[in-house]
DNA sequence: TCCTCCAATTATGACGTTTCAATAGGTATC
DNA sequence: GATACCTATTGAAACGTCATAATTGGAGGA
């Protein structure tokens, strides 16, 4: 493989000094109409292409962000990287991406590569709640963390109370005298936020959470534990509405209520939460709290690049989308 | 913000030379345990970060592979991405991720950049069917192309053809007499090699593809689609099974069944293609077809790697997965 | 004691780029 | 015709790393 053609080869090729070429790439006005000409006419022929690394070793900045989620085969991460990228391609920047599988091992090597990258910036989503997202602080580049609050470093985050509280609301405007709650595990601050808007929508409705509200709090955010948490509340005959911390939840919820011969919604009405795009699509759509993670991934980036524009936090409002399966 | 610490800040602490500090890095063999004890701790103490950018300078190699896909987006492309991300983990390497969006320009900006940031080597999903996947040939680095097939070029696959066939060899074995498939463009490969196993399947049968089927072909593989072509096809009492050339296409056509009042498997039984993740936890699970997406980005990294190890296509096997909605 | 040999270390230059001070021409000013 | 000024270009240094050839300082053999 012949050596990569550089600046070098076309001041040559040209009669000039490198420095005018690298001027015709970084300072055009500086250099002539007729040197410039020549000299791209030159580097098209050649088939230049700039080699990156030098630029970066000179000037110190460079063109990546290193992006780290907990899993990108997680359609829930795969809208916010998609909302990163766009905003990342206005300014012509790369996107290294990796999944850190709630691994601090696996997270901290793929930080330290970033590091030794150069990267322009990293965009974290943190785990292992409360072990001090500080740990990002030092990373020696800006960060912004993902779907967290941190008293120290920017971050962005959607309003889970908020979420919660809309979606309970909407049960309850339906008539619902009981609410059932199937919650995941209470170490996840998501979990523990969306608890808190249950219980508010219920008091909002002027009635007491603790004789309304029946809750079954499970392992873990799956369509197995749904299905098992249903399988429970559907024993007491007064469950008419049922509110999953999540889309799988109320999937596996979906699912118990179709075996016992119940439907959706004229049995139970059944709400989720994250509203992934397929499932608008189901035979019965599912009624479910949208958190807009696009924006969420674009609004990341650009606190990373203008820092200067946004406040130290920002909090996005999630929506709810009501479908079938939760009005009768 | 103070300088990075460099090999030389390390090399001027521990009065060593910075070949030395570099020896310690590279081979750690060569150089004497008190040494090599004291500059490391000595980078641990100081905090020393090495600058990727300077060694690929010097070394030429990097560390990172560039992948564009049509939309990461997309959960078919996350598989994908997350078996490309789990055969460069083991290696230490990164990966940079894009969307084509399947706009030309936006592609060749994406591989350009790759080409100047110097990577290992470029993974693509082409478009455009037929436009020459030879446009990547002269990328400067190894390529192979995801999700295709080249005369020329390192690719790999899954066979589409068999897919299909497996999928109406099944309804036929249910006993249905006829068989109806909503096809997409036949301008991508995929949905005429679909069309080609499902005439297959039907021969193999000892049947006459001409009489036994009805297909639908759509302009796109969307769920709204499936829901017309779906109306379309149950105008037709004789039908009984649908086989759709993607999981959207079912769940398009399962809305129009109920719809309708009908239900599947019972009055009509769908098949999908894809087996997309969260279709097996619908309220009626969706037989579809699986396509290995993760075995196939980690090959196709495996491939760049190692191409010695691999011959110039590798063809995936999809495999049947049944479940409820094909099955009375 | 001298010589050889080996392990450990060093000095140096190169990778491709950008920047910055310096220079060469040319044009306008007086 | 000398001076000042501007534009276009140059030359050289520097960014941090790594490989190569050269050097050092012993240890072991004669």
């Amino acid at each position: 493989m012949p050596r990569r053609v550089s600046i070098k080869d076309i001041a040559e090729r040209a009669g000039v000094s490198t420095g005018t070429v690298s001027n015709v790439l970084n300072h055009p006005e500086a250099v002539a109409d007729a040197t410039r000409q020549a000299i791209l006419a030159i580097m098209a022929d050649l088939n230049f292409v700039a080699n990156a690394s030098a630029r970066q070793l000179r000037v110190g900045a460079s063109q990546t962000v290193g992006v780290v989620v907990m899993d990108i085969s997680n359609p829930f991460y795969t809208e916010l990287a998609r909302g990163i990228e766009d905003r990342l391609a206005q300014d012509g920047l790369l996107m290294m991406l990796c999944s850190s599988d709630e691994n601090e091992k696996r997270e901290a090597s793929f930080l330290r590569q970033f590091s030794e990258q150069g990267v322009l910036g990293v965009l974290v989503t943190p785990f292992g709640e409360e072990a001090a997202p500080e740990k990002y602080a030092d990373l020696g580049h800006p960060t912004v963390l993902l779907d967290a609050d941190s008293p120290t470093l920017p971050s962005v985050s959607v309003d889970h109370v908020d979420g919660a509280r809309q979606a309970v609301k909407h049960l309850l405007d339906q008539g619902h005298a009981r609410i059932s709650f199937v919650n995941g595990p209470l170490e996840l601050r998501p979990c523990r936020e969306r608890a808190e808007g249950v219980r508010l929508a219920i008091a909002d409705h002027g009635l007491d959470p603790d004789t309304v509200l029946t809750t079954v709090n499970v392992g873990a955010l799956t369509a197995e534990f749904g299905k098992g948490a249903a399988s429970q509340l559907l024993a007491d005959d007064a469950c008419t509405a049922i509110f999953c911390a999540n889309d799988l939840l109320a999937m596996g919820v979906s699912r118990e209520l179709r075996l016992r011969g119940l439907a959706a919604p004229g049995d139970v009405a059944v709400v989720g939460y994250d509203d992934i795009a397929f499932l608008s699509e189901l035979m019965l759509p599912l009624t479910s709290v949208r958190q807009p993670m696009h924006d969420l991934g674009w609004t990341a980036v650009d606190m990373l690049l203008r820092p200067q524009d946004h406040p130290k936090h920002v909090s996005f409002a999630p929506t709810l989308v009501v479908r079938e399966s939760s009005v009768r």
